[in-house]
DNA sequence: ACCTGAACACCGTTCAAGT
DNA sequence: ACCTGAACACCGTTCAAGT
């Protein structure tokens, strides 16, 4: 943790500046001044705001990547690891929300290329391998697991939004994301008989 | 059109710097000169650039809920009027993503309240009305509506996120937004007929 | 009631130096 | 190679006036 190159501190720095006052707080004075150095120290590591907090996107997708894959590793059911991935990305979304945000809802990230894209693919991968489990043991229907996983997968971006949003009303027969997922999958499910 | 409240001039013009800039272009001092006025008048008509972008995003809930209305109007099944109504929205968020990401994934539109909310809440309440009548033809399971409307919703929002950002793939085998959806609705329908 | 202009404290970015 | 400090052109916001 002490040895750290200059590169990382920086986006370990923008990263806590980001998730405890937002995108707004990210400034290249507060990331420079957070990190020992002068507000233009950031300019010789990124090109510019933007590079930087893309570069906190990339970390960020490895970081949720690496816990899918713990959750892949887990010993229980296939539905049961795919709860607990969805799990995952909802409790990423409501903690750090700003972050969240610049992962999947920001313009930059969206035009992104390069490593940016490819960590983001690899998250998505993890799922797909989780949801192709949940098919072989049949409690998902049999077709192509990448649009299965990315029909699955953006219910969860898109609850996740509407309750970021408020849009989720539980007292007018909306559900929580969690409980909107597990109606989805029982939807899917091959077998309705859950 | 001729004749317009500096207040409406105001929000128009934030709206067409949105739509053309990205949100970074919506500056007080670019929408007061657009109007014809100093940098400075925008103040005397909303309390701040949050204020004036919630106006914006109130105006945007009430044309999107018009919209949907008139396919709620429209004389064809209901699940054509459905697949219209995110057609609608699909092509909303194609059109103007600036927009759209404010509507949909942005913080100080997601911690508003008074009439910014109520109008987003009309919007859903549209999309509603015709997933009812899609359940009562037999094309959607019968369950609450606001549980099954607020998935499909949903999961419109995730897939436009997706597409967006450059996450759907087609060449993977990750289905167009419009194919994710006919998907979804065929997996969701009582009978598996199509 | 509605608008203007100057001013303040910020920003991202650039550039000429420093070690 | 890496960093600093001054400077530039912006911004949102405030405030004292103007009509």
């Amino acid at each position: 943790m002490a040895e750290m190159t200059t590169d990382r501190r920086l986006v370990a720095v923008a990263t806590d500046l980001l998730d405890a006052g937002g995108e707004a707080a990210v400034t290249l004075r507060a990331v420079g001044q957070a990190a020992g150095l002068s507000h233009n120290a950031p300019y010789k590591h990124f090109a510019s705001r933007s590079a930087l907090l893309a570069a906190v996107a990339t970390a960020s997708f490895d970081a949720l990547t690496q816990d899918a894959e713990a959750v892949h590793a887990l010993d229980c059911s296939p539905r049961e690891k795919l709860l607990a991935a969805i799990g995952l990305l909802a409790a990423f979304g409501r903690q750090h929300p700003a972050r969240y945000r610049l992962l999947f809802h920001n313009a930059d990230t969206a035009s992104a290329g390069g490593e940016l894209k490819v960590r983001a693919v690899g998250t998505f991968e993890q799922f797909r391998l989780i949801v192709q489990q949940c098919q072989e043991a049949g409690d998902l229907p049999r077709m192509p697991s990448p649009a299965l996983t990315s029909l699955i997968f953006a219910s969860v971006v898109g609850l996740l939004a509407m309750e970021s949003n408020g849009q989720l009303h539980p007292e007018k027969g909306l559900k929580s994301v969690e409980a909107s997922i597990e109606l989805l999958l029982d939807l899917l499910s091959p077998q309705k008989t859950r």
